[in-house]
DNA sequence: CCTAGAACCTGCGAGC
DNA sequence: TGCTCGCAGGTTCTAG
């Protein structure tokens, strides 16, 4: 409940009685739109958040947040389960395009057929930052986190602190390349679950993991060139790269 | 206006 | 055994 501000008791008593209609997802947010309230439930996922239908006699997970019980015969309900609290649920209008309205910054994400690709490659041209630092930046590129990024940099060959300035249209459409390519392979397997934490509704694990190239490799060979691969401490995290195919861009001042 | 870094949390494994 | 430290998939806020 900490992004819905006016606390639980609000959120259960806005919510009761409503039905959902279809679920929307953009970028790393889903909701769950109310039908005729102009609301959705708004859900993040955070670092650790889990959305699990169980049947409702199912015991409780030891950081069960929210329960969602339904008037229907399934006999399930909808668990909002989070260890570290930085996932939420909340309640929110909607824009008139159907979006929660606090999520109206986040961009489109690169497998939306409406996402723009020149529009992207001008914004990384404006802006003075990192590669990395922009794959990540939501308002401009949705659900590439560090994990995603990690590996479509490490697939273009680009290393995390090259600044977006210099990047040409062709080195701007590769690395776009590749974050489609690595979501659309993590996808096909459902995601990367390095633990029991990271499960779809059905409490499902992922398999990417297998296929990581670049991210939790610090010492193993590059699969390229067998160059033993880093990791950096970056912005209260990690970025992992092979030295010799990624190299630290010349710095001009 | 923009950008970099801290803050928000709990739990786990490594090292002492 | 038990303590501290570092680390974990994200976003938002604030200082500069």
């Amino acid at each position: 409940m900490r992004r819905h501000i006016a606390g639980g008791n609000d959120f259960t008593y806005r919510l009761k009685g409503h039905r959902f209609g279809t679920p929307r997802r953009r970028g790393k947010y889903l909701w769950l739109p109310l039908e005729d309230s102009g609301q959705s439930v708004l859900a993040h996922l955070g670092m650790s958040g889990q959305l699990l239908v169980q049947p409702n006699d199912a015991v409780d997970e030891k950081h069960l947040r929210i329960r969602v019980r339904f008037a229907d015969e399934l006999g399930t309900e909808l668990r909002f389960v989070d260890q570290r609290t930085f996932g939420g649920l909340s309640l929110h209008d909607n824009t008139p395009d159907g979006l929660p309205d606090v999520i109206s910054h986040i961009a489109r994400d690169p497998l939306d057929p409406l996402f723009d690709d020149e529009a992207f490659h001008e914004a990384l041209r404006r802006k003075r930052t990192t590669i990395k630092r922009a794959l990540l930046d939501q308002s401009l590129i949705s659900g590439v986190g560090n994990i995603y990024a990690d590996e479509a940099l490490w697939r273009s060959r680009v290393h995390y602190e090259r600044p977006t300035a210099g990047f040409t249209r062709p080195r701007t459409a590769e690395l776009l390349g590749h974050v489609r390519d690595v979501m659309n392979a993590a996808l096909d397997v459902g995601g990367t679950s390095f633990d029991s934490l990271y499960v779809n509704v059905n409490g499902e694990s992922g398999y990417f993991d297998r296929s990581l190239d670049a991210y939790g490799r610090e010492g193993l060979p590059c699969g390229r060139c067998a160059t033993p691969m880093l990791r950096r401490p970056w912005m209260n995290r990690s970025s992992y790269f092979c030295p010799k195919c990624q190299r630290v861009p010349r710095v001009v001042s």
